[in-house]
DNA sequence: GGCGGCGTTAGACTTTGTCTAATCATCATT
DNA sequence: AATGATGATTAGACAAAGTCTAACGCCGCC
């Protein structure tokens, strides 16, 4: 994602820019891919970048909320985020922690069951758990 | 489930029986629910057990790893154990935290993508996310 | 009775993420 | 240009969940 981009996605989504928004968005959106907080930070430092560890978060609770990032659940000791925001599942690989998009077409949904009384879908998340095979 | 169904699974999936598994157990496996370590924690503290934080969470990991208890990921700050071991997906209420079951034969889950070379499938995790409808 | 192997334990420790209070930047108003 | 309001950033304290360590207990076996 170009640097165009994020300022044009940053606009729709209703994100003041920021130069650390900026820095964590240009990290993050380059291409599509699946990163923590840490991650995030350690590409930040050897950029040379400065932006603080709290102000990290904060823009990556900002992106999840606004839509500009998916924040992904599948590993409980810490946060993932996606930068690939159309909906789509994931392979989890547990041997190497690694992630990887499945688009929604290669899934097919048929019957969704009933809701609970009185709420309304929010959104469906698949993890298929795959491990390497051992020959 | 009873004492006698919770030691033979004990035996079936090759468990050594101890008083604290038992205890764990019988507050997990007691019915169909999803709790945390911390409410696992909480309720033996109100039978009166004094079992050790290590141990809960060494149980609850060996739980998980011999398929006597489902961990499951939904919540990034805590993991959920989940006492229904058969195959089954979940709702997951981003109002109220709480997680409810969806059986396997509620859901239709067509065409299923091509895994990734040298990958084998461990299983499939769905969550549905909904939240209250504000009338 | 002594030994070996697990399981359990208290509490220190680590990791992830949040919070607080101060500072900084931006913009509008006078 | 100064003032003030608002919101973002920051360092570092803090909180919460879970792991680790080292000591101890228990039990079966020699
Ligand atoms: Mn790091
Ligand atoms: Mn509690
Ligand atoms: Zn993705
Ligand atoms: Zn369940």
């Amino acid at each position: 994602m170009t640097r165009e981009e994020i300022l044009e996605l940053f606009d729709k989504r209703g994100v003041k820019l920021t130069p650390q928004r900026l820095e964590v968005a240009a990290i993050l959106l380059e291409k599509p891919q699946h990163l923590s907080a840490d991650q995030i930070i350690d590409r930040l430092r050897d950029t040379g970048s400065k932006v603080s560890k709290a102000t990290v978060y904060n823009t990556l609770n900002l992106f999840g909320e606004k839509g500009i990032a998916r924040e992904i659940k599948v590993d409980p000791v810490r946060r993932i985020y996606d930068s690939t925001r159309g909906h789509h599942y994931h392979f989890y690989n547990v041997d190497t922690g690694e992630l990887e998009d499945i688009p929604v077409g290669a899934v097919e949904l048929g019957r969704q069951p009933d809701l609970p009384e009185g709420t309304e879908p929010l959104g469906v998340d698949i993890i298929i758990r795959i491990k390497n095979r051992r020959n």
